[in-house]
DNA sequence: CGAATCTAGTTGCGCACGCAACTATCACCG
DNA sequence: CGGTGATAGTTGCGTGCGCAACTAGATTCG
C-alpha cells in the first residue's frame, strides 16, 4: 500500500486498523470463492444460487427483474443472462405484469423451490464452517453493526 | 435463504450470526467496487492498483510472477493479461531470473513508484472514509480478529 | 547420464459481466 | 390528446478472468 504519505496528510493506518483492512481484502475473496465452490459439488454455481434465494424469500416468491438485478449486484443486462441457466432448468419462469407492460417477473418455479431447500441445509453448514461458527460473539457483533455502518455509508454515494 | 432446514439439521442463522452474513455478503462486493471506482479518477483500475500497491511494498519492489499472481488472487494466467497495461504503461519491467531460468521478476519501475506514491494518499482516505473511519475501535478489532481466523480456516482447505 | 516428473509462464478458448445502444411501455404536461 | 422524458428489459460489443494445453527450464532417481 506504500508508505510516504507525508505530502497530502491523511494519516496512515495505525497496525489494528491496517489488520482489518487487509484481512478484509484479502479473505473476503477467498472466502466466498471457498462458499461458491461447496456450492458446485450440488450442481449449482454461487451467482445462481443466490438468485434462487433470493427469489425463495420474496413475497409469493417473485420479483421484477430489475429488483433482482439490485438485490444480486448485477447490471440488468447482466441478469438477463444469468436468467438463461435457471429459465433452461425450470427452476424460475418468467411473467409479464399485467398492470405494467415493461415489467417481468421472476417468479420461482416448484422445482426451483424443491431444488434450493435440498441444497439451502448444505450450504448453510458452509457458512457456519467456513465463516460464522468461527467467530466469537462479539465479533458476529461487530460484523453485523460494522457492515451495516459500511453499508449506510455505500448507499448514500449512490 | 430459504427456511425449513428441519431434515438435515444444522441450526439456521440466529438475527446476529445472520445480520453478520448478509451484512459481509451484500456489502463487501459494493465496498470494493466504490473504492475501485475512487481510483479511477486517477486513471488506474482496482487491479492495476493492487499490483503496484503489492510490488511497492516487496523486497526490492520485485516479485515473482507465481507470487505475485497468488497475492493477488489471480491465476497465473490472469496475471499475464493484468501485466499488459502495466508494462505498457511502463509501470513494471520483468526481468528474467539469472539463477532459474523459468522464473520472471515483476519490478517497479522509477515511473511505476511515483505514480503509486502519487495516487496512495488517495487512495487511503478513500479507505478511512468508505470504511476505517466508520468503525468503532472494537469492530476495527473485531474485522481484524475475524478475518485472521477466517483467512487461516481457507488456507488450510486449500 | 537420461527419463520421468515438477514448476513457471504464456497462449487458446470460453464464460460472466458491464456499458452503450435499442425497443417497448408508462408517466407527465402543454 | 400528442410529445417528451423516464423506466424495464434485451442485444452488441469489449474486457477480465479461469481452465486446459503447451513450452521451457529445473529436479529427482534409476
Amino acid at each position: 500500500m506504500v508508505r510516504l504519505v507525508a505530502v497530502t496528510n491523511p494519516k496512515w493506518l495505525n497496525p489494528a486498523e491496517m489488520k482489518a483492512w487487509r484481512g478484509f481484502v484479502s479473505t473476503s475473496s477467498d472466502l466466498l470463492n471457498l462458499i461458491a465452490r461447496d456450492l458446485e459439488s450440488f450442481g449449482i454455481d454461487g451467482g445462481d444460487y443466490q438468485l434462487l434465494a433470493m427469489l425463495s424469500e420474496a413475497p409469493d416468491q417473485k420479483l421484477k427483474m430489475c429488483d433482482l438485478a439490485e438485490r444480486l449486484r448485477l447490471s440488468r443486462s447482466g441478469l438477463t443472462r444469468r436468467m438463461d441457466g435457471v429459465l433452461k432448468a425450470k427452476y424460475v419462469s418468467q411473467v409479464r405484469d399485467s398492470h405494467d407492460g415493461r415489467v417481468v417477473f421472476a417468479h420461482l418455479t416448484k422445482k426451483g423451490f424443491d431444488f434450493i431447500k435440498k441444497v439451502a441445509p448444505h450450504h448453510l453448514e458452509s457458512v457456519r464452517s467456513r465463516m460464522i461458527d468461527l467467530l466469537s460473539p462479539t465479533e458476529i457483533h461487530a460484523f453485523g453493526s460494522g457492515f451495516e455502518k459500511i453499508a449506510k455509508n455505500v448507499k448514500q454515494s449512490d
